[in-house]
DNA sequence: GACAATATTTCAGTGGTGATGAATAAAGCC
DNA sequence: GGCTTTATTCATCACCACTGAAATATTGTC
């Protein structure tokens, strides 16, 4: 004569707030943030529709609390810094292709910078983690004159792998080998850290180039 | 007594349709496509809802005509690659920063692009265009062993060029002036068209380096 | 100028969205 | 066993893009 409970908490001790984290997540990656909405996930989940606006407040919540990051980007800027500077281009290539390529953390973050482009508050956030946490921490590491924006076009170039091979995945970039791509715009990356001086912005007859390397 | 017409075609020869279009683009220009309703543009308009869906079929088909596109890319490619082939990094340079610091172009590109990374139709169809449109053209004009992909790194840093000071709008790149930008990133653009041949992708003690500039 | 064809406009929906608030029940605590 | 906290359900809101039918103006044809 037990009939089912209409209302109120469920008995047993259902996770239900991780049970939607995991469908939210897994739609999240493969359908991006606006094709996804909160009435299929929670179908999915086997949970009511309120109980999302309950654990997460908000889609935008939800959202990230799914996708929350695994790779902190600061620790990872540290670790490739403290290397030996020779070989930091290689070494920022290496991390940044391993975290992307990577099944665990490279869909997260698509995701991520998928949404970033659309909503103002994800991108002013992505514009601030970019400009403190690596565009200022490589130019602390470089030193010498306009250290800051020899970093700036460092991480610029950076910037263009992602957004070629990851975002847009434009052929032949996205299909590349890693070493391929160290290969090719390691020295393109090196020469970005050097200062130009001030000759003029046609070719190189500079007068006073004392740029070795 | 004549009682407002309540229903049926207007009187006159309104133009409606361009009236939708000009409230339609300058909101998508300041407001992206997503926080855009058609409801705010018919009212702004002072024109039914259903005028835009007559018209325009879908947000999708107002969106894209009220950005239709007024730069070619394939034309300014077809400049830039017949001047001379000494100055073509930096020409390249200050044709895109031209287009993209263009008060009349810049903020239809930047609109287009923020969208692009969300929609896949969108993103499909930029990548195509930069795939057949620039890629592969410049490798044509390139020649050489490994063209394409020595292509495709010139294009991977213009892009992040385009990343890091229009989208995200990183400083020190965003308030860098045109000049400082081609003498910065020029040098590394130039690098990026020769080829890096077969050395260990490691540091510089390759054996048969034939590369002195 | 009659009249049919076509283009434009309005209205009244449809089915979807994210979000909220009140009612209810279980769990945890004393 | 009472009490508070936490979890769950339901009903509903306001808004969204989009649609179909009806009404009216314009345009073309003879």
């Amino acid at each position: 004569m037990n009939k089912a409970p209409r209302r109120g908490r469920r008995p047993g001790s259902p996770d239900t707030r991780t049970a939607i984290l995991d469908v939210a997540r897994r739609r999240f990656l493969d359908q991006g943030y606006h094709a996804v909405t909160l009435r299929s996930v929670a179908a999915e989940a086997d949970v009511d529709l309120a109980l999302i606006s309950y654990f997460f407040g908000s889609k935008k919540g939800l959202f990230g609390a799914a996708l929350a990051l695994s790779v902190n980007p600061a620790d990872v800027v540290t670790q490739v810094l403290e290397g030996d500077p020779a070989t930091f281009p290689q070494r920022a290539l290496q991390r940044v292709l391993a975290a992307w390529d990577d099944p665990e953390s490279g869909p997260t973050l698509l995701a991520l910078f998928r949404n970033t482009m659309q909503d103002d508050t994800f991108a002013a956030l992505v514009k601030e983690v970019v400009e403190r946490e690596i565009v200022d921490r490589v130019a602390a590491s470089l030193g010498g004159t306009a250290a800051r924006r020899r970093a700036m076009a460092f991480c610029s170039q950076i910037a263009g792998l992602i957004a070629t091979r990851y975002l847009l995945r434009v052929e032949p970039m996205a299909s590349m080998s890693q070493e391929e791509i160290i290969r090719r715009l390691g020295p393109a990356l090196r020469q970005s850290l050097s200062d130009p001086g001030r000759t003029s912005p046609q070719s190189r007859p500079a007068p006073l180039s004392r740029r070795q390397r």
